[in-house]
DNA sequence: TCATTATATCAATATATCTTGATATTGTTA
DNA sequence: TAACAATATCAAGATATATTGATATAATGA
C-alpha cells in the first residue's frame, strides 16, 4: 500500500490510537505489559502493533522472548503532528503494570 | 465520531485522497464537473464529499443547483501536513473538464 | 533435547466501509 | 404549478478490516 494511505489507516482505529497514546506516555513496552494493562487479547494486540510499525510509528527491539516496542524516532513532520493530536486527546488511560520488570509475567 | 478519528478516516481512502488532490490542484469544483473529470458515479461523489466536508477538509457553496466544494481554509497544522503529503503523492491527475461552465452539463 | 514462556500468524466469524442503482430533495425555469 | 437538472440520501450487496481462539515460531533454561 501507498505509504500515506499506510499511515493514516493505521491511525484510523482507536485500538491503534490507545496504544500509540499508551506507548508515548509510558514508553517502551513489551507486549505482554500492554496485555496486562490494556486487558486486550495477545493476538489482537500482535496484530495492531504490526500496523503500526509497518507504518512507521513503532519499533521493536527484542530483548530475549521479550519484544519492546516504542515510539519511532525521529518522526517525521507528518507523524509528529498525528502524534501531537494523539497527545491531546481525552483518552482514559489505564495505569502501567509492568509485570515484565516484577517477574509476575505467565500469562 | 471523535474529531482526528474522523479526520483520518476521511483520508485513509484513495476515492477521497484523490479528491483531495483534484480539487486541490484544480480549486473549487462542483459535483457534476468532479463527476465528468474522474468518471465516477454521482451518489459515489456525494458520499465522499460529505465525509471529506464533515472531516473539515472542504467546505460547500451552493450556487443555483450547484454545490462547489473547495478546500477549506484555513486547515489547522495536522490537516496542512496531510494535505502537504498528499501534494507529494504520485497521483495521475485526469485534466479537468469543466462542464458546468461551457454549459454542456446535462448528466 | 525437552519444557516453558513470549510473541507471531492463521482461519473463521463478526463488524464496518464502499459501491451501485433507485429514490428523494432542492433549485430553476417555463 | 409542472418539468427538469443537480445533488443528496437510502437500501442492498460486495469488499475490507477487526476480533477471537487455535496453532506456530522463537528464545530460554533445565
Amino acid at each position: 500500500m501507498e505509504v500515506f494511505l499506510k499511515s493514516v489507516s493505521a491511525l484510523s482505529d482507536e485500538t491503534r490510537v490507545l496504544l500509540l497514546r499508551f506507548i508515548d506516555t509510558y514508553g517502551e513496552s513489551c507486549v505482554c505489559d500492554l496485555q496486562a494493562s490494556l486487558s486486550m487479547i495477545q493476538s489482537r494486540l500482535s496484530r495492531h502493533l504490526k500496523i503500526l510499525k509497518e507504518a512507521g510509528f513503532l519499533r521493536v527491539e527484542r530483548k530475549g522472548t521479550w519484544a519492546y516496542y516504542s515510539i519511532r524516532s525521529p518522526l517525521d513532520r507528518f507523524r509528529s503532528e498525528a502524534l501531537a493530536e494523539i497527545r491531546c486527546m481525552p483518552i482514559e488511560l489505564p495505569p502501567l503494570k509492568k509485570l515484565s520488570e516484577t517477574g509476575e509475567c505467565k500469562l
